[in-house]
DNA sequence: TGGCTGTACTG
DNA sequence: CAGTACA
DNA sequence: GCCA
């Protein structure tokens, strides 16, 4: 039923429930591109198939020789589905030997970049801990702690998605994510409704100030660290004494407005504004808002723009133009990036004079790097990471340009001609899913 | 005990 | 290069 | 901080 990773469980565990095994080796792989020293591939095929894939057959060169898809076709890539000629990934896929399965268990776990799509998004169950636990997540990170950040946001994703109440330890145990610590801390909040160490540290001068200081844009824990032993401890400290980066003024100057979340409206507006703006330069651009908004959320924190265009690969320079355009009708009215040379812009952006005013990124994009384009820009950051992290288990490695093989760490071999997200996931023999099924 | 995603921009 | 950011 |  479920693919999971490790590091992306949705779910308790239900080992040797039912319909489990059966389900999971519907799965079908491309591990045409397999190889024999990639020691990680090896021992997960290992694990997950008997079958062996024709030694002589050289995948890459074989789906590469298949998959010469032009650039110039013109087909919505986003729908497209696998043209059975021109490019048949499938014919290079395996099946998993359902007798494997005991022994995959060990990687097998549960994956979040495949969940049960039956597995319907519920109401949070188990609020009353993970409420605490962000707490704690959020002061770790602003302390610099990302691993244990890390791992108590894999908690609270694991408790979110729990379909029952954690109502003991012994309850808690069953998540995979929640270990010794997790389950103490647990343990207390059942027990006295709330965490000492959280009481503590919310009324912590340093634990506040850190906050306070790792929400402006462009400060981090170092910076954070910095200023909070130069003896700052509030935003007006800041503005009068600290150093500032370019950013960091800019981060400054709308740091409240910046933390407002933006009512799914605005974003649809926002996102026509610099559509029209863009096609009126560049006719043919196309033009996506991805996101939270694109996985459906009702309020999301930016504006997330991705654009293409259909004809030519070369883009130099467009970004730029319209960028310059979007300024010129005060649209845009801060940049937190150079404007030349880029084509990852990042700025702030406001709809009308009165309203608050937006983090937007406009991120440009060559036509055949488009469905990994797509697919990183609208997330979650959980969701690629979890699917990275498959990838990568895969001896492959995705990123927003490409889905590559990965012959050692260093070297890597050439995109495999994906055009749409469907055949992203397909490669990786997991279950498409839609935007809104990757907001986790 | 080491890995926990992969990339681009800033200064 | 370290730091920060993006999903 | 969790897991293999």
């Amino acid at each position: 039923m479920v693919l999971e990773y490790e590091v992306e469980e949705r779910e308790i565990v239900r080992r040797g429930s039912e319909g489990d095994t059966k389900e999971a080796f519907d799965f079908s792989s491309k591990v045409t591109f397999y190889k024999k020293n990639a020691k990680e591939t090896q021992s997960l095929l290992s694990q997950v198939s008997s079958s062996q894939i024709t030694p002589s057959q050289d995948c890459k060169e074989i789906v590469e020789s298949q998959c010469k898809y032009s650039l110039e076709s013109d087909s919505d890539s986003e729908n497209a589905s696998i043209s059975p000629g021109k490019y048949d990934i499938s014919s290079y896929s395996f099946q998993l030997d359902p007798g494997q399965s005991k022994k995959q268990n060990i990687k097998r776990t549960y994956f979040a970049c495949q969940k049960n799509p039956e597995q319907l998004k519920t109401s949070n169950l188990n609020e009353h801990i993970t409420s605490i636990l962000e707490v704690l997540e959020k002061n770790s990170h602003s302390q610099g702690e990302k691993w244990r950040a890390f791992a108590y946001g894999k908690a609270i994703r694991v408790l979110k998605n729990a379909k029952f109440k954690v109502n003991s330890v012994e309850d808690a145990k069953k998540l995979h994510g929640i270990g010794l610590k997790i389950q103490e801390k647990i343990q207390e909040i059942l027990e006295t409704g709330q965490l000492r160490r959280v009481q503590l540290e919310s009324s912590d001068e340093r634990t506040v100030t850190f906050n306070l200081f790792s929400q402006v844009f462009g400060a981090g824990p170092a910076t954070v660290t910095k200023w909070y032993s130069q003896g700052f401890r509030t935003l007006e400290d800041l503005k009068q004494k600290a150093k500032l980066t370019y950013q960091q003024e800019i981060g400054l100057a709308y740091y409240e407005e910046l933390q407002q979340k933006i009512p799914r409206e605005e974003v649809t507006q926002i996102g026509k504004i610099v559509s029209d703006t863009a096609i009126a330069i560049v006719p043919g651009l196309k033009v996506v808002v991805c996101g939270s908004y694109r996985r459906g959320r009702q309020e999301c924190g930016d504006v997330d723009i991705l654009m293409t265009h259909k004809k030519t690969n070369c883009l130099t320079d467009l970004l730029p133009r319209i960028i310059q355009e979007l300024e010129k009708v005060h649209f845009l009215t801060d940049h937190l990036t150079k404007i030349e040379n880029t084509d990852k812009y990042m700025g702030v952006c406001q709809r009308a004079p009165g309203m608050p005013h937006r983090r937007i990124d406009i991120k440009l994009f060559p036509r055949h790097e488009w469905a990994c384009a797509l697919l990183y820009f609208t997330g979650s950051g959980h969701f690629n990471r979890s699917i990275r992290l498959w990838a990568r288990k895969l001896s492959m490695s995705l990123s927003e340009h490409a889905l590559v093989r990965r012959y050692s760490e260093t070297e890597k071999g050439e995109p495999v001609p994906v055009k749409s997200e469907q055949e992203i996931f397909q490669v990786l023999g997991l279950k498409y899913q839609a935007p809104e099924q990757r907001d986790i």
